[in-house]
DNA sequence: TGAATTATGTAATGGGCGCTACAGATTGAG
DNA sequence: CTCAATCTGTAGCGCCCATTACATAATTCA
């Protein structure tokens, strides 16, 4: 076993694995043909194909990547802040500055990339769709630890504000590929805020 | 000249559009081929290029059948109600009520069906990110007619409001299209009332 | 030095796409 | 009844797509 015996891979993968990121982040599963990676990338599609498979594997590794590195934001915040109204405060700030960055392609490569339009990327969007979920069921859950611990009113409806951050996430998403700025984003995440059911401290 | 000299269109046309309408809003523009549509309504390549132009020409006049008819609510609701409140107000409602609609396609075709995915579709996505624009400009403008009029507090961020609302409906949308119910979606529409700069009355 | 193994570049495959040429069907005008 | 005009169905066009067969280059093991 051990290393490599025949020819080395000639092309640095996580490199080529940005690109492509990028790739499909711009222009979508569908919108995103192999010709499009190779002169992108300058890898041909066999090689490709040897690294990472056919064209649906090639994705869930972008989404893999993404998730590791763009999009980790959102773990993150949730993960790691203490309260829920931090964590979705911290979470809504920094989508507003990651979806308007200019050094990549605007707005969420998740919430937008595939949405189920053509047959053979149906599988795709079910798979970013249950991710989206996910995230809203997140959101959900970091709440109702609050309102257990008595930080928040007991009948708050924990349910309701996910579905609505998730929303206002997605809205900021589709927003800054419109072309909303960061400054434009950012006061839609203050003015989502300004829901929460108990007082926010200055 | 008056009527007709040839054969006779042998199909209802407004009933192909609506047909044509579905189709477009539940795949989008890329993921909806000539072959789909002639499958859904029978109709023939060459009889709906003669009937409405190419796949391009195709797709506006199905936006302009989509907002005369199940759009035109928005373009109602800012233009029909006294107060941007009302106003904004009635738009989430209806939202809320049209984009979970079982006789149809989830969500806004006008915020889903083109996103600048391919080339050949970018014009397309184009001409509907400037209709979302356009609609977030109604909404701004319908904010600074209260704003004016002393309705609102003088300080009132009426582009800030517009941008937050426009996220929302956005985010709705897309809430709708990854499966959430009418409930939810009404869930969304009182919490992001709850921004509003004035107290709202019972 | 060979032989086995892996990566690369070229070029092709079958399939679906938007679109249309063409012949036949249907209608009104004369 | 004939002709011109319009619509319809069949069948195909060229193009781009994801994917891969094949020969060749690079590398390790014996």
């Amino acid at each position: 076993m051990a290393v490599s015996r025949g020819r080395r891979r000639q092309f640095d993968t996580e490199r080529v694995l940005d690109t492509i990121t990028h790739a499909f982040w711009r222009s979508g599963y569908d919108g995103t043909s192999l010709a499009d990676l190779t002169s992108l990338t300058g890898v041909n599609p066999p090689s490709l194909y040897a690294a990472f498979g056919d064209k649906r594997a090639l994705f869930f590794e972008v989404v893999a990547f993404y998730q590791k590195t763009y999009g980790a934001f959102t773990v993150h915040a949730l993960g790691d802040e203490p309260t829920a109204l931090l964590a979705i405060t911290r979470m809504l700030r920094e989508a507003a500055v990651v979806y308007t960055d200019p050094g990549h392609p605007k707005g969420c490569l998740i919430i937008s990339a595939a949405n189920g339009w053509t047959p053979q990327s149906s599988e795709i969007s079910d798979a970013m769709r249950d991710l989206r979920t996910a995230g809203r069921d997140a959101i959900e859950a970091k709440i109702k630890v609050d309102v257990d611990a008595g930080l928040l009113p007991t009948g708050t409806d924990a349910h309701g504000l996910a579905v609505f951050f998730a929303a206002v996430v997605q809205g900021m998403s589709g927003q800054a590929r419109d072309g909303a700025t960061r400054e434009e984003l950012e006061r839609i995440a203050e003015t989502a805020l300004k829901v929460w059911p108990v007082p926010v401290a200055a």
